[in-house]
DNA sequence: AATTCATTCTAATAATTGTTAGAATATAAA
DNA sequence: TTTATATTCTAACAATTATTAGAATGAATT
């Protein structure tokens, strides 16, 4: 080996790359908004509020990561995350950063209204209580997200449908509701909705993509 | 939830933190050497081959990030990982570049003389093979990070000290070399010293990170 | 064929980060 | 107490990245 040194400094230059993609906020929130399924450049670009150039060219970054894949769909042009493994590094950059800031900690416990979300440690139980029916797993995300991947036994009513199709939903049973993650607030609007209406709601904290149940590849 | 926008920044700002640590190659490097165990900063200037001063600026990123704590050692001041979460997302990003960039996969390509590295699903078969003696496992980093942690039954000489202490090593068995992972080119050198003089040697491409050896907290 | 629409590319500027040098700090040794 | 050593802090400049605007592309619609 003539010049270690070269050759690490392109190594670790390479590891970088991916790294890079994950140091911007708005790419974050897009690689989250990917862990729900394949979207087009200008829903991204709504749903993280910013321009659809900003968005394509923090895209491009994915791209040239090789983070994700794009296809043509008529006039769009659909992103979809290349892999599973994505989705994990998304999932435990999040949780790491979780568990070590607590500034991250701080702002996550002011937005749940009540500390009764459920933690990772009650998901078989939870599955157990779903498949009984004993509660419904309500997903509020768009239908399309539902489409891609849900949680096992869940039911979908999107957050903005939710008023109108209350009486889809039990009185007598616990509601647990769920949407993208931990930094999606749709599940904390619908758990507040669904309280002030007098039925039994949980919000429960992990999407799809902390459960692990992205399509690989 | 009045501001749903301003909150959301403020959550992918804080995980970004995070990010931005493993954004930077120097960084990762510092990173991959703080896995083997607590450093100095001169040590980890000298290593990653950058001034103590620009090693300080970036550990101080570590640190406002969580990721590192620090501890006076007399004169010096020692760094270590704050967790071994830290050391497992370094594994899933460099394991998810070599998975998606073809240009590092080349470079990797290029490093190993032959392709004869062990691969990940073969460590059973290798401990195995450890336990009943029929290879000898070789820790080829210095004796500092071999007592910081080590694989099982691996048998410590530093890369330098390699060339006097080779009748400590078998000739009429496979030596299977390690160092501090995939980008450390030690056990490389280690390797191509070992065939020369007549014996099997063999390259194993990861190191104590990659095997989840190290001690939580 | 012309037009529209979604998206990307290019180039420019604003903002951030990397890097370096000099001053400051805090401990250890004399 | 003085001096040496290791490290950090501050400030400056260089390099990179984010953001924006305008031109270009390429498929779909008229």
């Amino acid at each position: 080996m003539k010049d270690a040194r070269n050759i690490k400094d392109l190594l670790y230059e390479q590891v970088a790359r991916i790294g890079k993609v994950f140091s911007s906020p708005k790419r974050l929130e897009l690689v989250e908004l990917l862990c729900q399924g394949e979207k087009t450049v200008e829903v991204l670009a709504r749903e993280v509020s910013i321009s659809v150039k900003l968005t394509s060219a923090h895209l491009r970054e994915l791209r040239e990561a090789h983070l994700v894949e794009t296809e043509r769909q008529g006039k769009n042009i659909c992103y979809r995350l290349a892999n599973k493994a994505v989705a994990e590094l998304w999932v435990q950059i999040h949780t790491l950063a979780e568990d070590r800031l607590i500034e991250l900690q701080l702002a996550l416990q002011k937005i749940a209204t009540q500390p009764d979300d459920l933690v990772p440690s009650d998901r078989d139980s939870l599955l157990k209580a779903a498949r009984k029916g004993e509660v419904v797993v309500l997903d509020v995300r768009p239908a399309e997200e539902y489409l891609a991947a849900h949680l096992p036994f869940a039911r979908s009513i999107p957050l903005d449908e939710l008023r109108q199709r209350l009486n889809e939903l039990p009185k007598d049973r616990s509601i647990v509701a769920y949407c993208r993650g931990p930094y999606c607030l749709m599940a904390v609007d619908a758990v507040e909705l669904l309280k002030r209406e007098g039925y039994s709601a949980i919000h429960l904290r992990d999407g799809v993509a902390e459960w692990g149940l992205l399509r690989s590849q």
